[in-house]
DNA sequence: CTATAAACCTGCTGGC
DNA sequence: TGCCAGCAGGTTTATA
């Protein structure tokens, strides 16, 4: 699931709904999900902790964590425009889904999640749980300071304001690389996975295996666009779910229902009714329309 | 720099 | 129904 559109969808459900809350107890079910510092320093810094604001990195979540104000104010601290109120940060649960993983938001009630990994308990009986059949995600806290480190390998801010088709014909620039593997590299690009990959080559009428650096002008301009394009429609249908849920509150994505041709192969394309092709280009199952996509 | 394979894990689906 | 092969939204590491 988790690709920057799932993931920013939870990040917007986390922003209305868990800004404020107190971290009461963290259980760590399946120790080795905690890739920084250790599992027992990861529980005990979040314990006593407020969320104080939500963010994102391609296809990473960022959970800033504060503590209220120790005097004073009777008023409680609204949240500001940008997620952070009037509580200082002092450092960042950083969750990376990987292929399978999901946040839930439960209330009291509510049974555990299957597959639970961490167990967050919070001061007003909801719990924010991690769960992960695969175990391939992993959750860290990084304090304010330490949090460049756990982003420095990011490129690209697909949905920033300076993602221009300048910039992505830069990316491309001197590179000899095929698109679809160049569109993967989140060191390059950051948010992108298999299936918004393969949704905007579609868009765009790009092979996957084309060279990155023999893109015309207009060509890169298309995929930028058809890049925004996909993302911001994957977000507006609470993205994409084949499995389980992927929503905070265990609803499926309906963006399924809007893929051109991701795990369509061999039904016809939505535009010329070729049927769709399904190749593998570095390690990953690959679908296009083989006339609206020529080599 | 680029490419490829394997590893990390488990669940699900389709074919026989 | 049972078993096996193949596939899966991602990243890291080792090897050419």
């Amino acid at each position: 699931m988790p690709e920057l559109a799932e993931v920013e969808y939870v990040a917007r459900q986390l922003r209305e709904n868990a800004i404020g809350a107190t971290i009461s107890t963290v259980n760590i079910v399946w120790p080795r999900a905690i890739s920084h510092p250790t599992p027992e320093i990861f529980a005990a810094e979040l314990v006593g902790r407020t969320i104080t604001g939500i963010d994102r990195r391609g296809k990473l979540l960022l959970v800033a964590l504060g503590r209220p104000h120790p005097v004073a104010s009777r008023e409680p601290c609204p949240p500001s425009a940008d997620g952070v109120g009037e509580i200082e940060e002092e450092g960042w649960v950083t969750v990376h889904r990987r292929m399978a993983g999901n946040l839930r938001l439960l209330m009291a009630e509510e049974p555990d999640e299957r597959y639970l990994v961490v167990d967050i308990r919070l001061a007003d009986g909801r719990r924010l749980q991690y769960s992960d059949p695969r175990k391939f995600g992993r959750l860290a806290f990084w304090h304010a300071d330490e949090l460049p480190q756990a982003l420095a390998e990011y490129g690209a801010e697909p949905l920033a304001a300076d993602f221009t088709a300048a910039r992505l014909a830069a990316i491309l620039r001197g590179r000899s690389r095929a698109l679809k593997p160049l569109l993967l590299d989140q060191a390059r690009i950051a948010g992108l996975g298999n299936i918004y990959a393969d949704e905007a080559l579609h868009r765009a009428g790009l092979h996957p295996l084309r060279q990155a650096d023999t893109l015309t002008p207009a060509e890169s301009a298309r995929l930028r666009d058809a890049i925004v394009t996909v993302l911001e429609l994957g977000i507006a249908h609470g993205g994409t779910t084949f499995g389980r849920h992927q929503g905070l509150f265990g609803e499926a994505g309906r963006n399924v229902d809007y893929l051109l041709v991701y795990r369509r192969e061999g039904q016809p394309c939505a535009t010329c009714g070729t049927p769709i092709q399904r190749i593998v280009v570095a390690q990953r199952g690959t679908r296009f329309c083989p006339r609206c996509q020529p080599e």
